[in-house]
Order: C-alpha cells, then sequence, then structure tokens
DNA sequence: AGTGTTTGCAAGTACCTACTTGCTTGCAGA
DNA sequence: TCTGCAAGCAAGTAGGTACTTGCAAACACT
C-alpha cells in the first residue's frame, strides 16, 4: 500500500514545517524523518511544493473550528465561551509552531497559508456574532448599549477576546514570566471572565436574564 | 565615507528580510536594494549573518519602548492608556512583516529574534503594572477586588488587551472584514474603553476617584 | 512461478547560496 | 601630483537545493 508511506511523509513534511519553515524543511530532512527514500516523495508528490500544499491542507482541516461551535442563542455565557474558547486555544497550542512559521510566510506563500488562517477566521466571526446574540437577548448591560459607540465597544471587545487566546497561544511559551500570564488552565475561563464584565454581563444563575442595572452581582 | 553605505545595506537588510524572511533575505537580493556589489556586503560586514544582526538589533531599537511610559500614578486612564496603546500599536504596525518573520524564527534564531521581542517584553510588564497601580490607587470597581480571583482576573485583562494590540497589528490586513474590526484610528481608544469597562474603571470627570460603586456612569 | 508495482539506492544535473580572490577604477587628503 | 583606501567588477569555490534517471530488490496478486 503507498498510502502508508504517503501518510508518514506528510506527517512528516507538517514536523519539518513547523521546525523550520518552508525553506527550512528540505526533502532531505522530510524523508529522514518519515524513514523514506527521498526519491519516493517526488515519486508521490510530483514536487515539494505539491507535498507541502497537502500537509499543509491536512494540518489545517485538522484545526478546522471549533466544534459544536457557539450557540445562537446564549443559555450560559460563562460556560459556553469558556468551553469554546478553552478548545479554541488547545488547538492553537497544539500547533503553534506551524501557526508561527505560517504568518511570517504570509505575504510569499499567502493564499495556500490563507487556509491556514480560516480557524481565526471563523474565530472571530463567530466570537462576533455570539456577541450580537448576547446584545440582542438582553444580557448585554443597559448602561453599554445606551452608549452612541456600543456597536464598536461591541466589535472591540470581540477583539480582545480573540487576540488574548491568539497571544496565549503563541507569545506565552516566548515569555514565560508567571506573573504575566494567568496559570495556562485557567487562562481561557479569566479570558472569558474578564470579557464577560466589561460587557457586564450578568451571571445566570442571578436571574432568568439581566435586567437594567449594570452591576454584575457576583456569588 | 564608507558610513553611508554601511547604512544603504542595512537599511536594504532590514527591507529584505520583512519581506522574505533570513533565509529568503539572499545577499545577493540585499546588494541589489542597496544599489551596491554584493562583495560590499562582505567587506563590511563579514558575513550574512553578522549583517543580520546588525540590521535587526537596530530595527529593535527604533522599536525599542513607548515613550513616555505609562505614569506610576494614574491620573487620567483613559487618556494615559490611549495615548500609550495607540503609540505601540503604530510602532507595532510599522514592523509587523518583519515581527511575523521574526516569530516564525523563533527557535531556529531564538536569541537575536529575543531581543525582537523586547518591546512585547516591556510591554505586557508595563500594563502589568499600571493595572496594579490602577487597583491600588481605588480605580478598580470594589466589586472586582473582593472577587477572591480578582488578581488573576487583573492579570488577564492584561493579557486581553496586549493581545488585542497584536492582534490588530499583526492580522487586521490580512483579514479585512470592516464588520470585524474597528476602524484603526479609533482602535486604540476602544480596546482601552473596553478594557476600563472590564475593571469597572470610572471616568475620571465623575469623581476625584472611584468609589464602592462599580456603575460606570457615562458622559 | 511469474508479473507488475512500489520502494531503495547510487549517481548525476542544473541551479542557487554564502563567501573569496585578484584586479581595476574612482576619489580624498597630503 | 602622488598616495591610500573603499568600492566595483569578473570569475571562481564549495556546498546545498530540488529534482531526475536507471537499476535492483522486495512485496502483492494471479
Amino acid at each position: 500500500m503507498s498510502n502508508d508511506v504517503r501518510e508518514k511523509i506528510i506527517s512528516a513534511a507538517m514536523t519539518a514545517y513547523a521546525e523550520s519553515g518552508f525553506q527550512g524543511a528540505t526533502t532531505r530532512r522530510v524523508a529522514e524523518i518519515a524513514g523514506v527514500n527521498e526519491v519516493t516523495i517526488f515519486r508521490n508528490f510530483g514536487s515539494k511544493a505539491a507535498l507541502m500544499d497537502e500537509a499543509l491542507f491536512r494540518r489545517v482541516a485538522a484545526l478546522k473550528v471549533v466544534d459544536p461551535p457557539l450557540p445562537a442563542v446564549p443559555v450560559d455565557p460563562l460556560e459556553e465561551l469558556t468551553r469554546w474558547c478553552g478548545q479554541f486555544l488547545n488547538q492553537m497550542r497544539g500547533s503553534r509552531e506551524l501557526l508561527r512559521k505560517a504568518m511570517g510566510a504570509a505575504e510569499e506563500r499567502f493564499h495556500e497559508m490563507m487556509n491556514g488562517f480560516e480557524p481565526a477566521r471563523c474565530a472571530d466571526r463567530e466570537v462576533h456574532e455570539y456577541v450580537r446574540a448576547l446584545a440582542r437577548d438582553g444580557w448585554v448591560g443597559q448602561e453599554l448599549l445606551s452608549d452612541p459607540d456600543h456597536d464598536e465597544l461591541l466589535t472591540a471587545a470581540q477583539t480582545l477576546l480573540i487576540g488574548a487566546l491568539w497571544g496565549d497561544a503563541m507569545a506565552r511559551e516566548l515569555r514565560d514570566d508567571p506573573e504575566l500570564w494567568v496559570p495556562e488552565t485557567r487562562a481561557a475561563r479569566r479570558y472569558v471572565q474578564v470579557f464577560l464584565r466589561a460587557l457586564a454581563v450578568a451571571e445566570p444563575a442571578a436571574a432568568g436574564r439581566a435586567a437594567s442595572t449594570s452591576t454584575t452581582s457576583h456569588t
């Protein structure tokens, strides 16, 4: 079965790319990692570029999108967002080297990489829609909604949340100062808590739905 | 004057690196951009690595840190943070390609790149300390401070803010959907506004200092 | 047993890379 | 006008790259 060899090569290509980027991932190294003769690569994929395309496509498909997605109708924002963000965070952490390389290559190999950004694409859109749903269903503090700029503030809040997830996944290991990071295990929940505070979303236990009071009564 | 040529080469090296990364920035290209013979590069810098080291060191020195820094004693959080974040954002936007490449190279050329992360290093630490100053001086809502997890929440808020700035600088142009981004000119202010809402920091006009009420009275 | 496909292996091609060498040209200061 | 230094230019070195070719070995199926 040639399929077995193909899979080994693809897996090796992802590894090499994540370690050294496109240029650094030489066919020789990929072959070595895969435990396969270099020629086999060309016989199976034709060219290095074709191999990398397929390998990255696979990887992206694996990252894909958080499943299940955020619900269209919020029920328990804290729990829903925490679960979603935690899962998103884990996916990104697992591919941080690859994502960093992909960002660096953004211009030169832009299009095949744009697939690599799809998870982020979906991520921000999904949060965007969830935030609007929160506002629509009366979760967001009335005081904020009465602000003439509330729309931009909602968008900004979404950027803050997604940015924190990206920053955590990409930069935490490069800057491992415990003072500056919430511990990994609690990070997602903390980000969401801050996010919900910014939107003055009350805890669901407090009442059926948040009313006009913007003070979030805790515990 | 050999100095003139050196400067041209260094500038060309930064350009080439930002465009194509270390491996992609061939000495031939650098020479071409600088309008200089390739040999001149080696006569002046000895090796490509030495040239890149110097070029990146310069660039980082230029990025450096926001000046003036955030004050040790907050007086007008919204304005102070907005100015600081706006400036930080502009600096990063001006070097986004280079920063992206630098992130991708994080492992292979880790140490000379770690200098490249110095602005971020200082940035998060600076915000970290400013947040503590806000809490110390009674700007932060009492309700948040009484939360047993308030310390982690403050740290998380700092990550949110810095993350948004990084995300904006690095990802905005890659994903130019106006629905998902606050317009560039207002972005920094909006991020800060959301950030301050999360911390329940009142506007300075409202009172001398925020009291026990966590509701932020607007306008 | 025989046949066809897939792999490994050795060698080679053509090209690009960082880097060197020897020589010539231009220019600045004495 | 002479001297010295920095740059340009042409050519070359040594090594790495993607990719090719021809052949032998291993296996899979009939």
